[in-house]
Order: C-alpha cells, then sequence, then structure tokens
DNA sequence: TTTT
DNA sequence: TTTT
C-alpha cells in the first residue's frame, strides 16, 4: 500500500549495467551507507544496500556514478526470490530506485563535473557493450 | 548516512515476541506490502519485508497486532549476515522499525478495537512466557 | 532536488472538490497529524496540514474520505505565494498529493465501509456539481 | 501519528544562530529545493522551505553549513501560528529537522573542509554572539 | 513460510 | 564481495 525507501550513501564500486532480451536498461549498484549510531563496542557500522535502477535513469547512472560517489536513492523495497542450484529458495531485498541524485561534488569535486568520459578510466565491460544478458523481463517493475 | 524506510500492509502472522539474554525484548512480523501498479500479467503482486522492533514498542507490538492487522512502520534498513549450517554467508535484510502505528483492521476483523484480549485467542507461545532465547545482546541497534 | 513527505492522520473536514478552468480535477483537505511526544504542559499537539490531491485521485479521494477519516498521504512539500487583498504576499506552505491511501476508520465511524453513498450524508456543494472556479491551471503539478 | 519529510537542496543564506531564554540553540535556514518537473512555460521551478533545527546540531549547522551547501533535512512538518501586528492570524509551516546532513563538499571542496573559519567570512551578527532573543521556549519541540 |  |  505504501512502501518508500530513502537512501544516502556511498557506491561500494562501479555500477553494473545490463540489458534485458527486451532490450530495457538495468543498473545495480552496493549503497554503503553508515548508521547514525555506534554499536556496543563504539564502532560505526556500515549497511551494504543492493539498488537497482531500470531505464534511462540506469544508463545515466553507468555514466555518471562510480565507486565512492555519495548518492542519494528513493524508491521502493521489493524481495524477490529464485532457487539456488542447490535447490534452496534464496531471498533477495533491493531497492528499486526511482529517483537516483548523484551528489558529492556539486560544485566541481567529482570527475563527473570534471569531463573525463568514465570510459576512458575504468573496465567496465558495458561501457560500449549493449548485448543482451541474462536478467528476465519479468523482474521489470513498470 | 540517511537510511528511512516507511511501510504501510498487513501482517502475515501474529507477531512473536522473544527476549534477549540481557532481557531486551524483541518483537518480529512479516508485511504484506501490496504493489501499487500490476506485473505484465496484470496481477498485483505483494513484497513480504521483514519487520524488527525492539523493547517497550516490542511488548506492544506483541499486544495489540495480529494477522491481518493493517499496519504503518517507519524506520531503517538493515543488512545482517550469517554462517549457515552449510557454511555459506547468509544475508538478510530487514527493517528495523522505530514507530509502529496500528491502524483500522480494515474490513473490520480488529479484535484489538473490540476490546478481546489476544491471549484468550491464540496458541501464540509467548504470550505468558519471557524465557530468554537465543537472539544475540549485538543486534541491539541501541 | 529530493521532496518527500509521508503522513497519517485524520481529515478535519470533507475533502473539497474543484475544477480548474481547463476541467482538471483538484481536491484539498487538511490532515490533523498528532504529535508523537507531549509539550512542556503534557498536552499532545497536532499538526494541521493542507494537503492538495489532482486529477483521478481528487475525485477518489472526494468519494471516498470524509471528516474523521484516517489516512495516508505521500507527496512533496510545495510552497505557493500570492498577494493578498492588502497588498501583503502571502506563503501557503501545502502538500502536493502523490499517493493517498484510505485507511481504517480507527473507532469505526467508516461509512465508507458500510456502504454509504457520500452524497447522501453531506451537504458538500461539490458532490454534483462539476463547475469549473477559480483556481489557476497554473498551479497545475504536471 | 505519522509525519515525515525529506529533503536534499541548497541553502538559501547562511544559517541564523538564536538562543531561547533558557538556552536552548535554533538555528534556522531556508532549503532551495528544486523540482524534478518542469512547469508548463517549460521553466524548472523551486520551493523554498524553511528549517529549524534545534539545540547541539544548531550549533553544528551554524558552524558547517553556509550559503549554498546542499544538505539533506530529515525531519517532521510543523505548523505554527502567530497574530501580525494587523491582529491577523499567520500560519507557518516549518520542517523541525531531527537529522542534517551536510553534502556538496564531502572530498575538500567546501571553505568548511579548508578550515577557513567561518566568522571570518561573513557578518553575521550570532557568529560570536549568543545573547538569548525573542523565541519562546514553547517552541522547543522536547 | 505469507496478508486483505 | 564492500564506501569515505
Amino acid at each position: 500500500m505504501l512502501n518508500r525507501v530513502i537512501l544516502i550513501g556511498r557506491l561500494t564500486k562501479d555500477p553494473e549495467l545490463r540489458y534485458t532480451q527486451s532490450g530495457t536498461a538495468v543498473a545495480t549498484f552496493t549503497l554503503a551507507v553508515d548508521r547514525r549510531v555506534t554499536n556496543q563496542q563504539g564502532e560505526r557500522e556500515t549497511d551494504f544496500i543492493p539498488v537497482v535502477v531500470w531505464s534511462k535513469q540506469a544508463e545515466l547512472c553507468a555514466q555518471y556514478l562510480n565507486k565512492g560517489r555519495q548518492t542519494a536513492v528513493e524508491g521502493r523495497l521489493q524481495v524477490r526470490n529464485y532457487e539456488n542450484n542447490e535447490g534452496r529458495r534464496v531471498y533477495v531485498t533491493e531497492v528499486i530506485a526511482e529517483n537516483v541524485q548523484f551528489l558529492g561534488g556539486g560544485q566541481g569535486t567529482g570527475e563527473v563535473e570534471r569531463g573525463v568520459a568514465r570510459s576512458s578510466r575504468n573496465e567496465n565491460p558495458f561501457a560500449d557493450d549493449q548485448r543482451p544478458i541474462d536478467i528476465s523481463d519479468d523482474d521489470l517493475p513498470f
């Protein structure tokens, strides 16, 4: 009925961009989100939260986001399940992003803003490669 | 840095109430949250989202919530991991509730509102039983 | 960049339904939202928050919501300003709803659930009256 | 019952820091939040949203935030009203911040991080001045 | 393993 | 499997 998630954190790696059979773009990345309070040992823990972005915005993420970049994500929680190769049902909880804001930088720190093309600085195999890979169109949220 | 989740859904079962070694109450339940859009087969899917509530509010949940009850939860996303008995690392994503609102029973099931004591109508083994069980105090979010 | 509001409260009156010149429906109502904490005098205060709903959902609100009904609203904060008849600039802050959930009547008032037609029980002049009135199409959020 | 606001925007000016009679710090500032969609004239409008921060966090805001700084605010909507000098009741809607995240910068863009003392670069009369001023302790949200 |  |  209502399902809303808002996160601000940093990417643990560059996003991965894939395409469904029907050609829809999907980007995935993990956000490291520090907890506000320290634990009983006085350490600040971090949650690592998987994020999925679809369509046009997936391509923008692949183009402008990279490891360490501070990012805000607004979306909803979704639970997928599948059978793993040992025949066990595995549950995966992800945030399906509806709005992604690229932070950290703004006034011009990041390479993004300084105009360095992303494809020139990393090994992302999807940068120039749009071949369809193994993601079901059933996972499309629209 | 910022981690906020807000859900409205219905409990799939009565909440389970447990106590850590140090005596802190923990309630757990699953919220069934319908998606707003239908899928490509025209069906409305549902996400089943695990919720954890601590302390005083855990006891209130055990007392007033029950299967089917419509409920709003405000909290944060947390990812725990542990090694299962096959030696595999399992990741569990849960919503740690900071605020739970008991809403109307919808079609009017709500025994809560009609004043029927919960302990008289179900088999919840924890209703009268506060013995400590196997939850680590390390999981305490405060 | 990011602007998200989520409220659960009760309508202080039946919603008002109007139409812009171009025929778009607009519903407005005020949500009474109790604060979670009491003030220094030990009283629980309430915020009265104006909500605006557009289009199809405006008509659903006019049809199904009424005074006292518990409701969840998800939307964004918007600040309008206009000059009043004394030539002073007045600022109006409203929540523009994107998603409205009709919740259970709580104490069991919910005529909605009991199937009593809304138009038969109130004086709302808009119930059978769709004449355009004075709302600018400039206020349309789309 | 539930009242949650999350904003990301930029400060229109440096924050103002004041103290209540009883010595509690209060910071106020306005966040400029761009709308995601353009209006019917193709322009991107901006909402200017007043934010109030209390206590320790108010002092941190006065110390580290300044005009133009990108900031995330999590809090709740509150509506105050008072009688103006013409005897009219005026309603003021503000976001009471519970969590403020200083963005834009991070890796060292901002003067904040480069260690330039705030008091040396602006005229804020409160920078070295903690005299109590006219804010009622009744407005304290705790 | 799921709620209405 | 993790970010600053």
